[in-house]
DNA sequence: GGACACCAGCGAACCGTTTCGCTGACAGCG
DNA sequence: CGCTGTCAGCGAAACGGTTCGCTGGTGTCC
């Protein structure tokens, strides 16, 4: 690859002028400018943005984890803020945790070496137990996207868990169900706590309970969920209706009911939080929260930018969308 | 951020032996390693890729570009290179082109300037066109991922898109149909022509014809196959079968018959090429080819990464893979 | 005890840019 | 004609690492 000097020697010139032409940051006469531009021609050459970036300190990178990326949902991020990133003239560097705690920190020290300028991340250690502690110095600017974590001061964007599982369960104790079960996200993530909370909460306003044995934890994943919607249902006092706590678990648990040879909404209603996009001419429509997940990256973007620019100076913001119930077909009321 | 001169100070050493330590390039005394390491935890060092890539000419990036990020398909591509590129100690810059070829160039010359060791890449521009003049002397060694060009000489992995649109039209005219319609891509795709023509030879094959009133193109996307789809059906001799070049087309054209009150497959049935992951659950199950995207990245990113090591000693290589039948319920045979 | 081999650690050049401060040519003006 | 001001273009330092070749101290052997 051609670098600058051989430009500059090219077109006689000094690299000093080559830099000038190139970023248009100082007068370089119409003659010389033009003899370092067909040399560039010539000699085919792009610039190292490694270089660039070192002598400014950027690398013009974002880094985005997040924890399963063979879920729709989390696919629906990536593309969400490849654009947004790129808007800001970032390029986005993505990485899967895969719900592993010793990944993400064996990622978050390749972001910190790749010198990204920011990440966006989706935490999976304990919320406790919190970040690698390369992070929290903040060597990286960071935003939580999704989960939080207990003793953290990053800048979060989240959803309204609670609100979110107690709509769901709302609808389906108004149909009239009272033996609801759930297949919930791990508990010690602030997602699966929430979603869980909010569903116990929402039972117990109306007087209800959660018989435990009803609850099945389902990882958040498709197979995980599957197998614990089939233990479920294996029951004989089995639930009438399950609040399951994510996209693709209402998935597999679709994918239970069929197998077993049961029918949705007719043998069991199911009802989930969380987005699953395009799937909208299959049966049965499931009933659900829709998460607005193109703002939440959006918000996300423009926080951690600010962040990037600002550095410490502004205290930590946390903020929370709302998700709107999208009433489908995978419910029934309950038979009398 | 501290420097690897800092260190060197700290641990009152030089900043080479600071290097040795890191990269375990040359023997240091066991109280220097001890120094410096105390040094790089107090002053929570890091190393500088950029720094580091410059010195060694590397960047450690493998850039994918692909059409349509929102397609769950490439959502399933991202995936599996993630996984692959991580596996070679490299990290995966991701761009979606959004099937617009001024914007493909500018995402290559990106990558050029980035300094992508490698690029994995859906080509977007016409088979005709070619790449970015760029790309063309191969400054970034390229996979082509999917879909070809005519006039190139890239390393590449595809699909046989005749095998795959010729199972499944001759699984529909084995139910007996011969009024097949088809949902095309863009035809000045490899892909998109690739699969119309296997659909034609298929019925040619057999001594039928499509009429081209029963074809309409879905631009590979959900909302265009959806509008397609409702023009195609409202014609008064519809066909009572539909080919879908794609997945997320597949699920446009089963939302359209959802809304204009039809029913799949009693009404009419629905046949695809291509993969859409994890709706196992879902009623009517699609009858699609199931294409492996894993394979198919991970041979890709075999082939990048010797690319990568042995330059252009060796002849371009063109892998092809075989996509399987997978039967659904989404088809039913031809009323009589 | 002196010659020599060995090798731990260091200094400095280098990777490809940007940028600051300088040079030297030229124009304007008294 | 000479002084000054302007400014196009240049040289070189700097960014943060790696690496090559050198130095000088130690140990070994005759």
């Amino acid at each position: 690859m051609a670098t600058i000097k051989d430009v500059a020697r090219a077109a006689r010139v000094s690299t000093a002028t080559v830099s000038a032409v190139i970023n248009n940051s100082a007068y370089v006469s119409p003659e010389l400018r033009s003899r370092v531009h067909s040399a560039i021609r010539d000699l085919d050459y792009a610039p190292s943005l490694l270089a660039r970036n070192l002598r400014h300190g950027r690398s013009e990178l974002i880094g985005l984890v997040v924890s399963d990326l063979a879920n729709p949902f989390y696919a629906r991020v990536v593309w969400a803020a490849e654009a947004a990133v790129a808007a800001w003239g970032y390029s986005l560097v993505v990485f899967n945790s895969d719900e592993k705690p010793e990944l993400e920190k064996r990622i978050l020290a390749r972001i910190r070496t790749l010198q990204c300028e920011g990440a966006v991340l989706v935490p999976v250690g304990d919320a406790a137990q919190g970040l690698a502690p390369d992070f929290e110095g903040r060597a990286v600017p960071t935003v939580l996207f999704g989960r939080t974590l207990d003793n953290d001061r990053s800048d979060s964007v989240t959803i309204d868990n609670l609100s979110a599982s107690q709509q769901v369960t709302n609808y389906l104790i108004d149909l009239g169900h009272t033996r609801i079960g759930s297949i919930t996200g791990p508990l010690q993530l602030s997602t699966g706590r929430g979603r869980f909370d909010g569903m116990t909460a929402a039972m117990a306003a109306k007087g209800l309970t959660v018989d435990p044995r009803h609850v099945r934890s389902g990882a958040f994943r498709e197979d995980a969920a599957y197998s614990a919607a089939r233990s479920l249902f294996a029951q004989p006092d089995r639930p009438t209706a399950v609040y399951v706590a994510n996209g693709v678990m209402a998935l597999g648990v679709m994918r239970a009911i069929a197998d077993l040879g049961m029918k949705c909404p007719e043998d069991i209603s199911v009802a989930s939080t969380d987005t699953i996009p395009g799937i909208g001419g299959l049966r049965p429509r499931l009933t659900r929260t829709e998460h607005p997940i193109s703002d939440m990256v959006n918000e996300s973007i423009r926080l951690l930018i600010d962040r990037i620019k600002r550095g410490n100076e502004v205290e930590p913001r946390n903020v929370v969308f709302q998700p709107a119930l999208v009433v489908g077909d995978s419910c029934a009321p309950i038979r009398t």
